[in-house]
DNA sequence: TATGAATGAGATTTCATTCAT
DNA sequence: CATGAATGAAATCTCATTCAT
C-alpha cells in the first residue's frame, strides 16, 4: 500500500513527541530529572521505553525539550504587554495570574528542578541562560516605555533583577513554607514592586 | 590494653561525623545529592565507604543532616540582630555579606539542592519548614521590635515573605543569570527592603 | 491495472536481493556482523528495514548469504585455471591480483569476519565448509593435472592446505602488520610456492 | 580488626583479576567479544556482575587485558630460542608443540577472535601491532643469528613474514578445514620452512 | 511492494548497602 | 574502629523483529 501523505505523518509524530513530553513533565515535577526513570516516562507515556528513542536522542535530550519549552510559554506570555500603553499599570493590574502559578507547589516543584540541573548542566544552564536573555530584553524594553523618566541600562537591569528576585524568590517560598497567604503576600507585592519601577 | 576514656571517644566521633558531613557538603555543592556516590563522599572525606555507614544510617540520613546542619548556620546568623537597639538600620548596614553569599554561585547550588530536594521528599521538607518557622518567629520578633508602629501577623508575615522572597530570588538568578552586577543590585535592593519594613 | 509478467517481478526481485547484500558487505567490512544493526543495512540499501525481511528471514540469512556469495565468487576466480595448459606457471603469473586482495585491509576484514563468524556459528561454518570442499577438489584437480609426477591424495592435500595457509596467512598479516611491502613478499612468495609445489 | 597487609590484599586482587580474565578467555571462544554478556563472563567467574568492575573499568579493559596477556605468552614463548646455539635446526625441531596450538579450533577460535576485534577497534589494534613489533624484532634476530650468510633488512622481513603467515594461516585452516591431518601436513611444512630460512 | 512505528528483551554500567575480617 | 570486597537491583540505551497501513 501507498504510504501516507507526509504532513500526516509528521502531525502524528509530533503529536507522540508532546506525548512524551507531557508524561516527562508529569513524572519530572513529581519525581525530579534523576529520580524518572525512562522505564516511568514510559509507563506515563503509554509507549515503550524503546520507542521514546525513536523521538529523542537520550534522556537529556528529553531534559532540554523540557526545559526549552517551559521557558518558551514564559516568554510568550509577556509578549503582549509590548503592545499595552500603560504598561506599568498592566504590569500591576495582571499580576494574579501569574503568582498564582508561581506559588503552585507543582508549578514551582518543575521550576526548581530545572534550576538545580542548570547548577550542573552545562547543556541545561545554557538553554536556560539563552531564554533569560530574551526575556531581559523584552522586560527591559517594557521598563524603558513604561518609565516616566530616562532610564541608564544599569539602572534596568536592577529593576528588572530585582523584579525577577521577587518572582523566583516567591516560588522558591512556595515550597518551603508551608502555605502563603496569597492575598495577604499581593497587598504588600504590588506597592513593592510599583515602588521599585518609580524608582 | 585499656580503654579510651568515653568522652574522648565521644569528641572523636563526633569529629568524624563532622569530617564526613563536610566532604559531603562540597561534593553535594558540585554534583548534587543524587550525583554524588558514596565512593566519592567515602573519598572527600578520606574514609572508607563501609565506615560512613557507622556515622550515619545511610545516605538520606546524610543528607538530611546536611540540611539541618546549613538551615541552623543560617538560623545562628540572624539571632545576634535581637540584641540591637537599632534594627532595622543594623539589618540594612549589615546586607553586604548575606549578599555575597547569596550570590555566590556554589552556596546557591547547594540551597536550590535541598529545595529540589524537599520539593519531593518528605523527611527533608519537613526538616526544611522546622527551621524556617523558627526563622520566621525569631524575623518576626525583629520586625515587631524594630517598627515604629504596631503591626498585625498579617502584616509581619506578608514582610517577612517578601523580604525572604528577595533574599531567595537573588540566589536563583545567582544560577540562570550569567552575572550580576552586585552594587547595582545593592544600591536598588537597599531602598526597597526599607520600603518593605516601614510600610 | 494488468500484473506485471512473472519474469520481470523476479528480476526487480533478485535486483532489490543484490542491492540489500552489497550494502551489507560494505557495513560488515566496516562494522562486523555484530557491529552492524539492521538499520543501517537499510539505511545503506537505500529501503526500509522492514522491507528487508521480504527478501530475507532474518539478520542471519543476510549474513550467510554474504559468506555463500564471497565464496563463490572466489571459487569462480580459480575455475579458468582448469583450462590451462601450463597450469603452474599460469598460476605463478597470476599471482598479483589475488595478492592485491588478500593484502587489502578492506577485504581482509570481511574475510575474518566470516572466519569469526564459523568459529562459532554452525550453520556459516557448514557454508564456508562446503565451498571450501569444492575449492579443494579444484585445487586438488589442478595439482594433478599440473604435476610432472604422479601424487598421493595425502601429498595433494598438504600442498593444497600449505598453498592456503600462505594465502590465509597474508591476509592475516594485512590486518596486525602495519604495512606490509607486497614486492618484497611476492620475491620470496613465488620461489616458495613453486617448491611446494614441486616437492 | 587490624587491616590485613597490604600484600596479601594484592595477591588475592591479583588473583581475583586473573578469575575473571580466565572466565573471559573461556566465554570469548566459545561466544566472541560481543557474544558474551558481562552477566555471562560473571557468571563464569562465579563473581557478581557489579563485582567485575572493581577489577575492570569497563568490558573493552576485559578484552584489551585478554589481548595482551594473550600476546605476552606468544611473545616469551619464542625467547628462549635467542639462547640456541642451532637456531635453525632447534626451530624445526620444536615446531610440533606450537603446531598443535595452531591447529587447536579453541586456540584458533581466540586468535581470530582477536584479529577481528582489531580489524575495527584502534585500541586493540594498537595492542597487537606493539606485540607484532616485539615479536618481529626478535623473530628478526633469531633470522639473522641462525642464517649461514649475512641478510639485508628485507630479506629478514619478507622471512619473517611468509613463515609468520603459515602459522596464522594454519590457525586460519583449522577453523574452516573440518580436518587438518597434522603429521601429513608437518611432512611438508618442515621442508617448507627450511626452504624459506635458507633461500 | 513498501514503510517505519512500535515492542520488549537484553546489554553495559552504576551504586547504596552489607559484612567478613 | 576500620576496610573494601561483594552483591544485586535498577538505570540507560540498543536492536532484531513484527505489523498495521
Amino acid at each position: 500500500m501507498a504510504p501516507k501523505p507526509i504532513a500526516v505523518e509528521q502531525e502524528r509524530a509530533s503529536k507522540r513527541r508532546n506525548q512524551v513530553l507531557e508524561a516527562a513533565a508529569r513524572c519530572f515535577r513529581l519525581y525530579g530529572f534523576h529520580g524518572s526513570s525512562m522505564a516511568q516516562l514510559a509507563k506515563e507515556a503509554g509507549m515503550s521505553v524503546g520507542h521514546i528513542y525513536h523521538y529523542f536522542e537520550n534522556k537529556e535530550a528529553i531534559i532540554d525539550a523540557i526545559v526549552q519549552k517551559d521557558l518558551d510559554e514564559w516568554l510568550a506570555s509577556i509578549q503582549h504587554l509590548l503592545n499595552s500603553s500603560n504598561i506599568f499599570e498592566d504590569m500591576l493590574a495582571q499580576l494574579d495570574d501569574p503568582i498564582r502559578d508561581w506559588l503552585d507547589p507543582d508549578y514551582a516543584a518543575l521550576q526548581i528542578e530545572i534550576l538545580a540541573e542548570a547548577a550542573r548542566n552545562a547543556k541545561v544552564v545554557a538553554i536556560v541562560r539563552a531564554s533569560h536573555d530574551k526575556i531581559r530584553d523584552t522586560v527591559g524594553e517594557l521598563l524603558r516605555k513604561g518609565s516616566s523618566r530616562p532610564l541608564t541600562q544599569t539602572e534596568i537591569d536592577s529593576k528588572f533583577d530585582l523584579i525577577g528576585a521577587l518572582c523566583d524568590g516567591l516560588m522558591v517560598r512556595a515550597i518551603h513554607s508551608g502555605t502563603l497567604d496569597r492575598d495577604n503576600l499581593l497587598a504588600l507585592l504590588r506597592p513593592t514592586i510599583r515602588f521599585i519601577l518609580e524608582y
